[in-house]
DNA sequence: GTCTATAACGGGATAGAC
DNA sequence: GTCTATCCCGTTATAGAC
């Protein structure tokens, strides 16, 4: 209430989101401003009172898509290094990660649908952000290896690319309404990942 | 030369491969009929006299992505089958299945890419096919099991969907002029998929 | 800051000549 | 079977009133 003095914020704020949940469910070159507006709730034309083109809100919502569920797992991966061995390591990231999709808004499913038949010109300025998140996967997986949790012998790019591909793949079929909840699949994932299913998974829990 | 009299069946086969191609670099929405005309060497006008709508090739092009691809997995699968164990019958289809995407057109890839966001009653008519592709990988891992190459406690559904899941989005990242082959790749899924990263690759050869 | 109106353009699809 | 020409509609973006 008193922090927030202007209504523009929120105005803006409201389109974003609008846009976002409408490229998800359509595609972006499906999605007209006409329907972005009237998810927001104005009118076409006060759109570009906030954004300059299509492209920019496009480009927004990729940036925001990936940077939240960065921050938000460089966070959980800083939170449970502490205390905890690799493999709770490993499992906080995938389950921020896979929140990410489902809790956090549209943005992220957005980015991750899309980002492949985008304009080269908004590629071209996400994959800065891309990459320092890709890092810090990749940052998590050589700690594995240090510490024994992940076999020398791995080729650790292919792997990690593997790995986010199970989880990013999700948002093809996964619905949190339906019978997993992102916990199980947090798990099963890490078990696929780490022990493989060709055997039972009892000695995991020795080892976290 | 004596079993092809008509050039429209060649015709009609330019415009379905110059869709895909379209389709999977840009998406659906946002290639026209004039670009796959032109792709396919002729006018806009002279498309429709082979489909009825841009909807019509759209989901023809779903329909050959998934039943190709179902077919060659099915013969892979029945031919190692004969001779070979559960291991060197789970790399055949995974081998194949990334065949697909890489080694048969964009047919394959347009079907991933964009089935989410194509309008309903596309993804209704294709529904069924995919269903039967996805029945063949779910009657191979069952088997996985009954020969004790899976574990008992494995949820299978959730394990083929992950799996199925780390292909596809090879989609997004993968080059085949790259550093990665195909049967390196496929012998990397199946070590995570049965052996996870966990542990070096040496018991694999004596399994297989 | 929001609206209405519209410009400028490209989309899918059709008609009819050849 | 292919072409050109065109219809009609929706698109992004802008202009200017309020």
């Amino acid at each position: 209430m008193r922090s927030r003095p202007q209504k523009s914020t929120d105005t803006r704020q409201q389109i974003l989101d609008a846009a976002a949940r409408l490229y998800t469910r359509d595609g972006i070159a499906a999605t007209s401003m006409r329907q972005i507006a009237k998810g927001a709730g104005i009118q076409a034309g006060s759109v570009y009172n906030y954004f300059q083109s299509k492209d920019q809100i496009t480009s927004e919502i990729f940036h925001l898509g990936i940077s939240r569920v960065a921050d938000e797992v460089k966070q959980a991966i800083e939170q449970a290094g502490k205390s905890a061995g690799f493999r709770a390591l490993l499992r906080a990231a995938i389950l921020t990660h896979l929140k990410g999709f489902y809790l956090y808004g549209d943005y992220t499913a957005t980015h991750m649908r899309n980002f492949k038949q985008a304009p080269p010109k908004i590629r071209a300025s996400t994959i800065k952000i891309r990459d320092a998140y890709e890092k810090l996967w990749a940052g998590l997986l050589k700690k594995g290896v240090a510490e024994g949790h992940i076999a020398g012998d791995v080729d650790l790019k292919l792997a990690r690319l593997l790995l986010l591909g199970s989880m990013n793949w999700t948002l093809e079929w996964f619905r949190p309404s339906g019978r997993y909840s992102l916990e199980h699949m947090c798990l099963t994932i890490e078990r696929m990942f780490l022990d493989g299913y060709g055997k039972a998974s009892k000695p995991r829990a020795a080892k976290a």
